[in-house]
RNA sequence: GCGCCCGUAGCUCAGUGGAUAGAGCGCUUGCCUCCGGAGCAAGAGGCCGUUGGUUCGAAUCCAACCGGGCGUACCA
């Protein structure tokens, strides 16, 4: 990469000047720092290295130190054209054209790898993500960390690691929550075959509604729908599904029975995890693995976790229960492990559940949660350290809150409460994936967000993921115009570039060289919405360079031959990193529009 | 109370310790007989929450304070 070699040749230069006697150096600075300036009267690139060494090598005056280290950098190399000390001691660096104009050879090379990099080769990623709770569909505030941890996958794997995605479910027996919903779901059964039922209403101080059965025969007796029950739309959904299934074979009173139970409880989860699924799918994102909380208690893993944390002595028991020393791990109290009454909590599940993605040969761990869950990163990492794993490979990446807002007014959502706002139905089914993927990508994760989704249905056009895709829309329909009038395709070594010096073009050529170090950049912070940010600016450019410089001659404008086929090759480029970048988003690159 | 996160343009948000703090939306004014106007150009709009500190240099790092969010279970 670029940066790579100006900063070998800056250092090399420092160096230089010291043995030179140019002036004394306490120590050799490790790292160089190169920036591309906002403005680009400052160069190319621009290095603060003189002011760095002021200290180091006890000279005032920073500009003096950039001159002295500029007589030791070669510019009748390839590469710098020219040098500028600049404000308080700024080295900025003017490129060869040429070495810009390059780029397209190594865009036209690498191709669909154009970004790709070496750096992560040996790292095994599994990234745990959403992993919402089974018992309601995948809502809009689900919608950031699927999208987070997608295209973070991604990045990753673009920098040489091999990744894998996971959903966690948590299906553990002894949820009571997983009982509750079985439940809903059985006198939903009951009132799908002809039961009236009493629901309370979600406003506390207001009566219950009587809501007559589904079937047009009525049923007795009349059933009462728990306080605490899920009340959303889905819940019925799943009754009406059951009874194509098995038709009135749990009829009264038997749904309600302790032995009808597993099979609703098997058949609800079923079901929603199905729907959780389709809905994640449908926003483009394809797990690796959905992995059962409940395959660790049947395998003997928990159990297996908390024989060797009593055997590391890392576990104590007190009160009747077993607690974890995670206090000694940073934790701020020690957590219970086994309840007096002896189910384990969920402490034990996710230590064994960590302790199986270890031993399935991942080397680093990433959790996407959201921020509420962040009191629980200490007790994770304490049960990770005292089952002798090195914390640092578990990295537990938190995201700042969605909350909804409708209109204007806060939405308090919740799966009891019924009025979940849905990922697929209420907004990837309205706006496309694409749109809702770049929706949630646009902002930092780690600023709290507020989604608004009549809104967001409502600008939909408005989203800036259509200003690029037209971008690149547009650049594959001048192609093919370009090939009907004559001007086939060819490879840029083969064309004279040196022709392009208008100043949009050189911007877009920029902006393509920096594609790489952008991805290296994005990866490393975690930051997909950097590319988002890239995407934008790069269609910004592209269609500057549409209005300044016709690729094709026009009825008013003639264009050189040699013009256009160069300018040819510059579309053919962008439209591949164009390409490269909106699959790395997983948003499509469509030719037309 | 304690812990974590966030305060940047009217709104939503970018901003790897660097030079004159940016974008989108909204607002004002221009530009369609030409490769896709889902576009382009120009303009208005800021004590970067406050006060100290570190530094050649702070929106960025540190401290305190002021606002807002979240968390502080033998629930997940």
């Amino acid at each position: 990469m670029i940066i790579d070699v100006l900063t070998e040749l800056i250092l090399n230069a420092v160096n230089a000047a010291h043995l030179a006697g140019e002036f004394p150096l306490e120590e050799m600075p490790t790292a160089v720092k190169l920036e591309k300036p906002a403005d680009k009267a400052h160069g190319d690139y621009s290095s603060n290295i003189a002011l760095i060494l002021k200290k180091s090598t006890g000279l005032k005056d920073s500009r003096d130190i950039a001159s002295r280290i500029i007589k030791h950098l070669p510019t009748d190399g390839s590469v710098i054209d020219r040098i500028e000390v600049a404000g308080p001691g700024f080295m900025n660096l003017y490129l060869k054209p040429d070495w810009l104009h390059n780029i397209l050879l190594r865009i036209w090379a690498e191709d669909a790898n154009y970004g790709m990099a070496t750096n992560r080769i040996g790292d095994r990623v599994l990234i745990e993500f959403v992993s919402a709770n089974p018992t309601g569909p995948i809502s809009v505030v689900n919608g950031r960390a699927a999208a987070l941890g997608d295209v973070l996958g991604n990045l990753l794997a673009s920098q040489g690691a091999v990744v894998e995605r996971e959903f966690y479910i948590n299906d553990a027996l002894n949820s009571l929550q997983l009982e509750k919903f079985a439940a809903s779901v059985a006198l939903r059964y009951l009132q799908e075959l002809g039961h009236p039922l009493s629901v309370p209403s979600s406003n506390p101080e207001e009566a219950d509604i009587l809501e007559p059965g589904g079937a047009d025969v009525v049923l007795q007796p009349q059933l009462s729908f728990p306080k605490d029950g899920y009340r959303g739309e889905y819940v019925r959904d799943i009754a009406r599904a059951i009874i194509a299934e098995v038709g009135n074979r749990f009829a009264y009173p038997l749904a309600l029975e302790p032995e009808s139970m597993a099979y609703f409880r098997e058949a609800t989860l079923k079901s929603m995890v199905a729907a959780q699924r389709e809905a994640l799918q449908a926003f483009g994102l394809q797990y690796n693995n959905w992995f059962y909380e409940s395959s660790l208690y049947e395998s003997g893993s928990v159990d297996k976790t908390i024989r060797h944390l009593r055997d590391r002595e890392m576990a104590y028991e007190q009160e009747g229960a077993l607690w974890l020393r995670s206090s000694a791990f940073g934790d701020e109290k020690d957590r219970v492990l086994v309840r007096s009454n002896e189910k384990a909590t969920y402490v034990a599940a996710d230590a064994a559940y960590h302790d199986n993605k270890f031993s399935r040969g991942f080397n680093h761990l990433i959790n996407i949660w959201g921020a509420d869950h962040h009191g629980y990163v200490a007790r994770l990492k304490a049960g990770v350290a005292a089952l002798g794993y090195d914390v640092s490979r578990l990295e537990i990446v938190l995201t700042q809150m969605v909350s909804l807002v409708r209109d204007g007014e806060a939405v308090i959502g919740g799966k009891r409460k019924g009025n979940v706002i849905e990922l697929q139905q209420d907004l990837v089914d309205e706006v496309g994936k694409d749109a809702a993927r770049f929706y949630f990508l646009l902002n930092s994760y780690e600023t709290p967000a507020t989604v608004d989704v009549e809104l967001a249905r409502r600008q939909s056009m408005d989203n800036p993921v259509y200003y690029v895709q037209y971008a690149h829309a547009r650049l594959c329909s001048i192609l093919a115009k370009a090939e009907t009038a004559g001007f086939a395709l060819k490879s840029p070594a083969d064309v004279n570039l040196s022709v392009l010096t208008h100043p949009a073009e050189l911007e877009v050529l920029r902006k393509l060289a920096d594609y790489p170090a952008e991805i290296k950049i994005a990866a490393d912070t975690y930051s997909p919405h950097r590319l988002t940010r890239y995407a934008r600016d790069m269609a910004s450019l592209l269609n500057v360079f549409y209005e300044n410089c016709r690729v094709l001659s026009g009825k008013e404008e003639e264009v050189p031959a040699e013009i256009t086929i160069a300018r040819i090759s510059l579309a053919d480029g962008a439209r591949r990193v164009l390409r490269n970048l909106l699959t790395m988003l997983g948003v499509s690159a469509p030719e037309k529009m």
